[in-house]
Order: structure tokens, then sequence, then C-alpha cells
DNA sequence: TAACTTTGTAAGTGATTACTTACATCAAGG
DNA sequence: CCTTGATGTAAGTAATCACTTACAAAGTTA
């Protein structure tokens, strides 16, 4: 009988990165924040705490990558939805939608995101956090005022309080997604927040 | 020339809990959560490290007596604004205008129940988080349905949502107070967001 | 005043942290 | 095949953590 003992295999470093920033966020959402070490980290990869340090210069630089790569890929989403040519109420329900599902899908990211913002004096990382939180304003705002400029909507809304009032709806999801572990929020949940939108909007 | 030398006084424990938890609301706004030990703790009261775990038994326990002291003062407060005799809509002004003001004046204790929620699976500390939560969303609707009982308010709003996209406010009130350090948000700001509550109430 | 409890300190404790060092092994190119 | 650079490991490192211990001194009560 012949046994193979699996043994970690040599990836290059760009392989390595992305395990290691999935590995965060496993972490962070099934064991906590404070549990996420850079032992943990190795053990939960299966490779020496040592090798960590190959791919990442520091344990921030890991957190540091992450945050950036929501910017890119969340908001690039977000963006591509504000600025199609698709009707001011469609963009807005593709808007908060996958922003719903965005944010149920990578749990872990947006309690690393807040958490961060509070336990950290890093600039660097806080810019990132506001640049994060105001281009998911401005987008949304675009949204508005296209529609009011169309004429659908109510030209006598304050958009800026609007999109601050919208903002509350990814914020609280997270909260209830942390506290109630991800078990409430169906599907329909970004529908719902469609429809106060909308009621708002209304001339 | 007599020189007095201050010397740490003995103060009763109570006293002493009183300014433990008040210098870790400090630190937690000035120094961020990082930076929240049991040494800069002592060190910022003036006392030794040892003398904090006469008054309390674990760092942990310092964390819970703070939450559970919002528990009494915020929750009671909105508890009391929530049941008055006031009008609906007298009512929701003053349940949102002292909720901000009193997460502006708390800026510390904000920061830290969102990152306790995500950084500890310590369940009596997460059942109290939840439960400021749920308090805070069943006040509202509390008033909301008295509003509709009474026949000034639209009663085809779910309340159930309205009361969801409600705990934004303070909650995207907090990120803004973190990620901005607490510059921006005059004292309008609650009006502006109780004008738009009662747009999405009105009839 | 004597006995006892409470509040304080200085100097520890072992555990854990992020990160480093010395060295092995693998893949690729000349 | 041999050199070279990238990727891996085991075993460190000093620093920091929450918390303890032994003891002193102050306040209280008998």
């Amino acid at each position: 009988m012949i046994t193979y003992i699996k043994v970690m295999e040599r990836q290059n470093s760009e392989t390595r990165q992305g395990q290691i920033k999935q590995a965060v966020l496993d972490i962070i959402y099934t064991d906590g924040l404070k549990n996420l070490s850079t032992r943990n980290l190795a053990k939960r990869i299966g490779m020496s705490e040592g090798a960590i340090f190959r791919h990442f210069a520091t344990k921030q630089d890991i957190i540091l990558a992450i945050i950036q790569d929501v910017q890119t890929d969340f908001i690039g989403q977000l963006r591509k939805i504000a600025t199609s040519s698709l009707e001011p109420k469609e963009r807005l329900q593709k808007f908060i939608c996958s922003t719903v599902q965005y944010l149920t899908d990578n749990k872990g990211i947006t309690m690393l995101l807040f958490s961060e913002a509070s336990h950290n004096n890093d600039e660097q990382l806080k810019s990132t956090l506001r640049q994060i939180f105001n281009n998911q304003k401005s987008l949304v705002s675009k949204i508005f005022l296209d529609g009011i400029a169309e004429g659908t909507w109510d030209e006598e809304i304050p958009v800026e309080n609007l999109a601050m009032l919208y903002m509350g709806i990814p914020v609280s999801l997270n909260i209830e997604l942390i506290l109630n572990r991800g078990e409430s929020q169906n599907d329909n949940f970004c529908k719902k927040m469609l429809s106060l939108m909308l009621k708002l909007l209304k001339r």
C-alpha cells in the first residue's frame, strides 16, 4: 500500500497573497477579530508563520491589501451601476441589492472595516476607509440627481441628507449580521429598502 | 520651603470604578482601541496596574460595566421619551435628537460597542449589545405605531422596515464621527433626519 | 490601642504577540 | 549540471499582554 503524504507545495506569491487574504476574512467571521493572529493565520492556511512574511511585509499590510480590494471590486461594481444608461429607478434597485449582496457574501470584510476604523490611527488606512464611504455616498447621490433631473423624482428632496440616510442601510445591515450571526435577512431586504427610498423620492 | 508631594489617596471602590470606566472611554477616543491596555489605563488614572484589579476582576468586566451603563442611561432615557404622553411627532423628534446628542457626547462608547461586537464571542456581551440595538428599534416602532393608530401617519407603511431604516441614522452617524474625528455634524442633523422620516410617514 | 478589612504598590508571572534568522529545497535558465 | 533566486520551515526574538503575589499602609471597629 502506497501512502501519499500531502506536503505544502510551492506557489507563487500572488496565489499565496490571495490565500492569505481569504484566510483573514474566514478567521474574522468564524472566530472574531481577537483571534486574527499570524499564528492562527498560518495554521488556517497550513503553512508556517514565516512563510506569511514572505508574501506580506507586515500584518497591517494584509489588512490594507484587503481594504484596497474592496475599493476596486465593490466600489468598481457600484460605479458601473451608477453610471450605466439604465433608468434611475432600476439603477437604484441594482445599487441597493448588489450592496446588500456583497455585504452578506463578505461578512468578514465589513467587520474588519469598522473595527479597523476605530482601532487604528494609521492615516493611510483611515483615508481609504473614508474614500470607500464617500464614494458610496456620491455614487448613490448621482442616481438621485439623475432621477430628479429627469423629472421623475421630487426636486425638493435634500439629496445630501437622503444619501446620508441611505448609508444607514448597508451599515445597519452589518450590525444585524454581526449580532445575529447572519441568520436574519432574506433576499427581499433590498426590495423593502428600495420601496422606502422610492417613497422618499416621490414628487 | 515646604513641598507637598501629591500621592494617590485612597478612594472607595465605587469612585474608582467610575474613574476607571471614564478612563477607558477617554483612551478609546484619543488613542484608539489598540492602546486600551491595563498598563495605559493605570497610567492614565495615575494608579498602579494592580489597583485596577482591586476594583474589577478582569478587563472584560470593565467593558461589560460600561455597556451596562449604556443600557441603563441611554436606553432608559429613550424609553422615557417613547412612552411619554407627547404627540408622536414630538416624541420622534426628541427621540432622534437625544440619540444624536448621546452619540456625539460619548464618542468612545460607540466605537467600543461596535468593535466589541465584532471582536468577541463573549455571549453575555453580545446579548447586551443585541438588547441595546433591539430596544432602540422597538421603542422607535412604538412611536410609529402610536402615530398610525392616532390616524396622523400612513397605516400602509411597513413599521418593521421603517425601524430598520431608522437604525441606520445613529449607526451611520457613528461611522462619520469615527472617520471624520467628530468634526462634522451640526445640531441640525437630527432635524434633517426627522424631516425625512416624516415624509416617509405621511399618508 | 489592638484586630481586621480595604485600598494601595512594586515586582513579578506565563502566555501570546508580530516578526526575524538560519537554513533547506525547489524551479528555471545558462 | 550548476548556479541563482524564490519559496518554504523550525526555532528563535524582544515586547507586550492581562493578571498575580507579597506586602505596606490607611480606615474602621471593638
